[in-house]
DNA sequence: CTGAAAGCGCTTACAG
DNA sequence: CTGAAAGCGCTTACAG
């Protein structure tokens, strides 16, 4: 009833090269060059090659009580956003030489702490937490688990910020200057700071231009398609209806889309659209997408060498922010007035 | 220079409760049932809860030789199907409280083997191979990992298939239906035998028409938009323009629906077009697609369960065979002669 | 009903 | 230049 497969040890190795087993671990790490001669270092190497031997990564963490390995906590994968989340992230894991644990959350707070709490102990060496909320410091009863934030508010631990403010002014800023006043706003509803941000950036927007919509001018829906397809066509309806309309998510836009095609709304001519982001779905709607773009791959990276560098040197990395880009493509132009 | 963490242990849980490490393994395991007494069970849980202790998980994957973790290994995370099929992989792993590591290989089967070498050795219990071909017995080397391959050949693997042949008639036997005749076909360029099978499937469905059309209908492009508009174009600008087109992937649809516009051809008035996937794009796309449909989450759930299953009743699951929906959307319609 | 002990496979300080 | 030994934290057969 022991292990059904029959990994070689070091032990075997050992024998088979008529060495001890401390010899065989010397040389494998590497801390062989003035301890071992160069025949028995080879003749480990041979040994190693022949038994097709790698060392029990349970074994060596336990040892060593570091498991090089990380998990990464995401909201939604199948949102093409957090999908290029992950593959940064993988990059880095796999290029630091780190194996990568992958935990969807599906926005389930619960999961998170049981999730955290299971993992710490001796799974993994630390924490992404990518567009999930952290868990307070007293729930993480006493013990401290490296943990880097992305995109999510938290007082305890180093964030990596983005700048999702100055993204949707931007957005907001090229909308007025091609000359539009109503502009409606299609949310996400939720009550993560990264969204109650870009609503704020809207209605900053709109003052700083002297600018006063009804609340009619501004829906949240969930995050799919046909919940967006009701809303948008809700503000689209509207009597005095909007010549632009910024989408918190390109996911959204998609439903704004349809119902333009549906109500015989030329896109830009008769409605710009904006969206945030910065996934293929911009590049897949047609005419292609004006939108937020975020660098959510380099993101993804980012933060795994972050959390890598502050596991390895064990100085917890500064907390930062990060820009987004805007980028006009064909959903935008210049107000026709009629 | 010990651990920096200072997990507690289940010897600290033993000294607050006043018994020994023993009794507190042993009523965590729930292995205590006539063994220690009601009491003594409550003092422990209570000493594990005041401490947040949890198992070591490097230590029990040692001593157990199990670590309860598998690997899911995908070829490509950033296209929506597979992001799917990581989804169902995710929940189905969670739910049968298994870790799960996760794996891009981006194509590359040299990371391939090494990887699966490194994380054999205590870090996982077994391996999904989605989309993925598996190594040859001989280079894994003696020892036997447990391996669910998807959708890739395999003749030493247990398997599940995906009725692409299948999928590929059907599609093919609409348009034939609709009275097309023209029938064009834009396949993805890769040796991968899922890819193989379509083209096959469609030379079939031709032949079976007793229709014989040139190679020029007949391109291959790589998994990307822009090479998809490039043979797309080439395609619909052949003096007997073809009146339908079957794609191999959605993503190769998008490039398809994008030349057409351009072109000023109308889908479906002008053009009728099959997708293969079951991905969002199907929806997002303007008509909606006509799509063979994959059912990947479920695919991933799947497999991730069988692998499992395999692992704890150690009885390698048998090969199967996983059928797919064709769904007519709007991008198909009857022939109209001109 | 409870505890002492072995051992999973490794790394590393220590002895020779 | 090489080996014997301790110990990471756990589970489980065994002794009492």
């Amino acid at each position: 009833m022991k292990r059904s497969k029959n990994l070689p040890t070091s032990n075997d190795v050992a024998k088979l090269a008529g060495v001890s087993q401390s010899t065989v671990s010397l040389v494998l790490a590497g801390k062989a060059e003035r301890r071992v001669s160069a025949e028995v270092q080879e003749k480990v190497r041979e040994a190693t090659r022949v038994l097709g031997y790698r060392p029990h990564a349970a074994a060596r963490t336990l040892r060593l009580g570091r498991a090089k390995a990380i998990a990464l906590l995401l909201p939604d994968v199948v949102n093409p956003y957090f999908a290029a989340v992950l593959r940064g992230a993988d990059r880095a894991a796999r290029q630091q030489d780190y194996a990568l644990l992958f935990v969807d959350t599906e926005n389930d707070q619960n999961w998170l702490e049981m999730v955290i709490g299971t993992l710490a102990a001796g799974s993994v060496d630390g924490f992404v937490l990518f567009g999930v909320e952290p868990p307070e410091q007293s729930e993480l009863g006493g013990f401290e688990p490296r943990i880097v934030v992305v995109d999510a508010p938290s007082s305890i631990f180093p964030l990596i910020a983005i700048d999702g403010m100055g993204g949707t002014l931007e957005a907001m800023n090229h909308l007025l200057s091609l000359g539009h006043r109503r502009i409606a706003y299609l949310g996400v509803s939720s009550s993560k700071e990264t969204f109650r941000v870009r609503t704020r950036a809207y209605h900053q927007a709109l003052n700083n231009a002297g600018i006063n919509l009804g609340p009619d001018y501004e829906k949240s829906c969930l995050m799919d398609i046909d919940d967006a397809k009701v809303k948008a066509r809700e503000i689209l309806s509207l009597p005095d209806r909007p010549t632009a309309i910024f989408c918190a998510d390109e996911r959204l836009a998609v439903g704004v889309y349809k119902v333009a095609k549906d109500m015989g709304l030329r896109i830009p001519i008769d409605l710009s659209v904006v969206g945030f982001g910065g996934t293929q779905i911009a590049h897949i709607l047609e005419p292609e997408l004006t939108t937020v773009n975020v660098p959510s791959e380099s993101l993804g990276n980012l933060a795994v060498s972050s959390l890598i560098e502050c596991l390895e040197t064990n100085v917890e990395p500064k907390s930062r922010i990060e820009s987004v880009d805007f980028i006009i493509r064909g959903s935008t132009t210049t107000l026709i007035q009629d």
